[in-house]
DNA sequence: GCCATAATAGACATCAATGTCCATTTATCG
DNA sequence: CGATAAATGGACATTGATGTCTATTATGGC
């Protein structure tokens, strides 16, 4: 029902919240979400051109989250990458229904709406919080990289 | 979201259980549906496979509902040529998550059983009965080109 | 049995989603 | 400035969804 585009980038989103505010490397998302490299570092410029993400070249570079995870809901991650069209005319393009679309496309918009809504109440902060037995997308926590005070430290690995 | 398959099964199963229990032909389907009548033979086929529709060669023959309109759910036309496929099992593949999944995949599992949920629930009948302002797939209600006693009406254009 | 009707099957075409690869550009470090 | 790190852009390959076309098969009426 969602796109792949739409996994990928959600469990990238993910990461990077885990991670915030630290940028962090498309190789380094790659690996830690399964996600190919090289086409993970297209569905990042989508997310770049949609301005969820922010990058910086370079050494010490890498990507990062513009919003807070606590600022940043899944919709907006979405529609950065595969947009929730809603249906808004008739998709048969019969005049007379414009805005009043018949029982079926009031249905199907309906569901479209409830997924938007569900989308849009729930931030990656939430995500990242949610208190199931197993923690996103890993078996344990993930390796902080880095420290906010600039300090690296190696993965245990 | 939903695929173009899905928009066009459900276009053709609401136009049959308009008609029905009355057999229609492709080419009538397609004109009323405004799908592309060769596309639409591919896609009754499925529908046909799952035992939606049944199917009859020859004069007088046609497509017809194997249920009646309150017995069918959107969820059975959707599943046919779609399904909607839930979340099972973690898919990064990661051992230990198992039926848990983690928090990201819980909530995109979540929202595909709403919308599961709300076609299940949604039968064909009501969309025929629902009174939005505008008929299903039509500007008035579709001519019944056949009456149950057999007798030929032809359509008035 | 013959003809008209209508579904069926399969080949083929087109396009978008997904995925890979490589050269180029931008940035940091020493 | 040179070396390294990292994103960027574009070309290309693969696959599945969508769409078209034609020959074949089944059915009912005469």
């Amino acid at each position: 029902m969602f796109s792949q585009t739409v996994e990928y980038a959600l469990r990238a989103i993910v990461y990077l919240a885990d991670q915030a505010p630290n940028p962090c490397t498309t190789e380094q998302i790659a690996k830690a979400t399964k996600v190919p490299q090289a086409y993970l570092s297209k569905v990042l410029q989508s997310l770049r051109q949609s301005s969820v993400v922010h990058s910086q070249r370079g050494i010490g570079g890498g990507i990062s989250l513009v919003k807070t995870p606590e600022e940043l809901s899944l919709l907006e991650v979405v529609n950065a990458v595969d947009p929730i069209c809603r249906i808004h005319t008739c998709p048969l393009g019969l005049k007379g229904h414009g805005t009043n679309l018949c029982p079926l496309h009031r249905k199907l918009d309906d569901t479209m709406r409830e997924t938007e809504t569900a989308f849009a109440e729930t931030t990656l902060a939430q995500i990242l919080l949610s208190s199931t037995s197993s923690y996103p997308l890993c078996n344990e926590p993930h390796e902080r990289l880095t420290q906010l005070g600039g300090t690296t430290i190696s993965p245990s690995n």
